[in-house]
DNA sequence: GCCGTTTTCGGCCCGACTGTTTTCAGTCG
């Protein structure tokens, strides 16, 4: 099952909104935000905690902690389901569309009835928001583009969110007994950033009894289709998931072709047309005598095809096969093959969790080395001081080593503004260990500026890594425009890493432009910008994505020795 | 509703930007 704490936090978080668009108290409302964020990303699983150990949670007070403890013991808090009464739930789905709040989403169903993105889209279409107080042209012209920039992103989700539901059904299915196989396929397993649905593999004693087990899992909202070897469902999230059930003797063949891509699929079943093979989900068969030469195993597959095997993560056919038969596949980077994490907050600024805890945790997954990164000065909110910083320095120094022996390196994120300029003068920047810059406004500027503005920030010699250069978040904001090959090249120039952001709704840079920054020398950072403790777990969404982008080990500098990594960050700094 | 305390009430991240308005509300980070 999807983990307690999220659970929670999401309701936590649907009642904070329900409290803005019903027009309750506000300080309230963020009390609720405070408290889904905190239990999210809470370290323990509140499942099996009691009211009074849920208060020792931060932001969670007598009231909350009832509110939970009456979801663990019911499944349900009434209060919550007393205010969803009052208003539609399409109508708080309105204010996922950028530049929509609560306070017009209400007025949009108050004044037209609009309850979901569909009858905001007609209502704007059909001109009926032009006498509405508050709603310009412009303000028309920005929801239409919010809603197209959903409807591109499509039913997609992310990363992330395809993962958990996969990983949750797939321990589901393996606990169906006569159930011998389970795995997840397709774009998931090619770990692509965002998945239209879930591909399912299995094998079973009785796969239809595996068929009916799946149609009657918690996660499944409707039933598809319901066959003898493929079964679709959509999940109560709504998302489809096709569980097909395989022959053992064919599992490597189906694997192969149910992980596609579709175009890295032409290509193989080609390569097998020209040696007079025949590959299909069944496995690769000889056509003049119809023997079967390879389908148990997929290394197999690809090895009597004359390819190794490809990592799932290379599979679009984008050079793969190429570089495959020439023998020349890189040895793409490994989450094993990283030492440490090189962005990450604490509760001094936006994180959840205090030093302490962010380290013990990182030292638990095994890093040599760990930099704090939080939040600089001109992220007003944030609240970060110049004595704030030294005085983190200060405790950064006296914990180093005492986790395991990791080395704590202490850094900042700074804001890069529209200029291209930095929180701090370069006399400050020169106590940190590390200096991650990134965008975090402005991000409508021209290509031109915007350009100018990394170009700028990589000339500091104090910034090492630029953190999420793109800025995107998957369905909700467009990357910056830039010329991504200037900035690349004075990346290569200038020694400045470009990050891997790994969190799922980031991933950024994206792997394509991993790929073509790679081509020109640039080295980069995969991070997991970890804001609380189950952060630094999405990793491997980073690593995936440098995978994607064709990385070996030696181009991620995460992936160094600490010593090549401290002279790579030293490096022409005055 | 939580927190911290100057402990039972007052403050709560705060400034910028946008689009609308004509002095400001809403949204965002």
């Amino acid at each position: 099952m999807e983990r307690s704490n999220d659970q929670v936090a999401n309701l936590l978080q649907e009642y904070a909104d329900l409290i803005a668009i019903t027009g309750g108290d506000a300080f309230k409302a963020r009390v609720y935000e405070k408290a889904a964020r905190s239990v999210g990303g809470y370290a323990g699983d509140i499942a099996k905690m009691d009211a009074g150990e849920l208060r020792r949670i931060p932001n969670v007070g007598t009231s909350i902690a009832a509110k939970i403890d009456e979801f663990l013991r019911t499944g349900a808090i009434h209060q919550l389901e007393e205010l969803r009464g009052k208003i539609p739930a399409g109508v708080r789905r309105l204010t996922v569309i950028p530049s929509l709040g609560p306070k017009k989403a209400v007025m949009l169903y108050h004044e037209l009835g609009i309850d979901s993105i569909e009858s905001l889209e007609g209502a704007i279409r059909a001109g009926l928001l032009h006498d509405l107080h508050g709603f310009g042209a412009k303000t028309e012209e920005n929801l239409l583009h919010g809603i197209e920039l959903m409807h591109k992103a499509g039913e997609r989700v992310d990363l992330g969110v395809g993962m958990s539901a996969a990983e949750e059904i797939v321990a589901a299915l393996l606990q169906v007994p006569g159930c011998e196989r389970c795995v997840y396929a397709g774009s998931l397993r090619r770990m692509k950033d965002t998945i239209g649905d879930i591909d399912v593999l299995a094998t079973a004693r009785e796969p239809a009894a595996l068929m009916d087990a799946f149609t009657r899992l918690p996660t499944t909202g409707e039933v598809i289709a319901h066959g003898d070897t493929k079964t679709s469902v959509r999940t109560v999230a709504g998302l489809q998931v096709d569980l097909r059930v395989v022959p053992a003797d064919s599992w490597g063949a189906a694997l192969q072709y149910f992980t596609g891509s579709k175009a890295h699929n032409i290509r193989t079943r080609e390569i097998a047309v020209h040696k007079k093979l025949k590959l299909s989900e069944y496995g690769l068969f000889d056509v003049t005598t119809g023997e079967k030469i390879a389908s148990t195993d997929e290394a197999d597959v690809y090895g009597m095809l004359g390819l190794p095997w490809i990592p799932p993560t290379l599979r679009e056919d984008s050079g793969e096969i190429e570089a495959a038969l020439r023998g020349e596949l890189p040895r793409i980077v490994a989450e094993t093959d990283l030492r440490g994490d090189l962005h990450t907050h604490t509760n001094l600024t936006d994180g959840l969790a205090s030093l302490e805890e962010m380290a013990a945790a990182a030292a638990e997954r095994g890093y040599a080395y760990f930099a704090i990164t939080d939040h600089a000065p001109e992220l007003y909110m944030q609240r970060m001081t110049d004595e704030k910083a030294l005085a983190q320095r200060e405790q950064v120094r006296k914990l180093d080593g005492a986790y395991g022996g990791m080395r704590l390196l202490h850094g900042t994120e700074l804001n890069i503004d529209p200029e291209g300029d930095v929180d701090w003068p370069p006399e400050f920047l020169a106590g940190f260990d590390l200096c991650v810059a990134s965008l975090h406004s402005h991000f409508t500027q021209p290509r031109e500026e915007t350009t100018r503005r990394l170009l700028r920030a990589c000339e500091n010699p104090h910034i090492k890594i630029i953190g999420h250069p793109t800025a995107r978040v998957i369905g909700r904001r467009e990357p910056v425009d830039a010329d991504w090959d200037t900035v690349f090249t004075a990346c290569a120039r200038t020694g400045t890493a470009l990050e891997i952001d790994a969190f799922p709704e980031r991933l950024d840079l994206p792997a394509g432009l991993v790929r073509r920054a790679s081509g020109k020398g640039v080295l980069f950072a995969v991070d997991s910008d970890a804001h609380a403790v189950p952060h630094l777990a999405n990793m491997r969404y980073g690593v995936a994505t440098a995978q994607r982008g064709w990385l070996t080990a030696d181009q991620v500098i995460n992936a160094w020795p600490l010593d090549r990594l401290l002279r790579f960050l030293q490096a022409d700094r005055p």
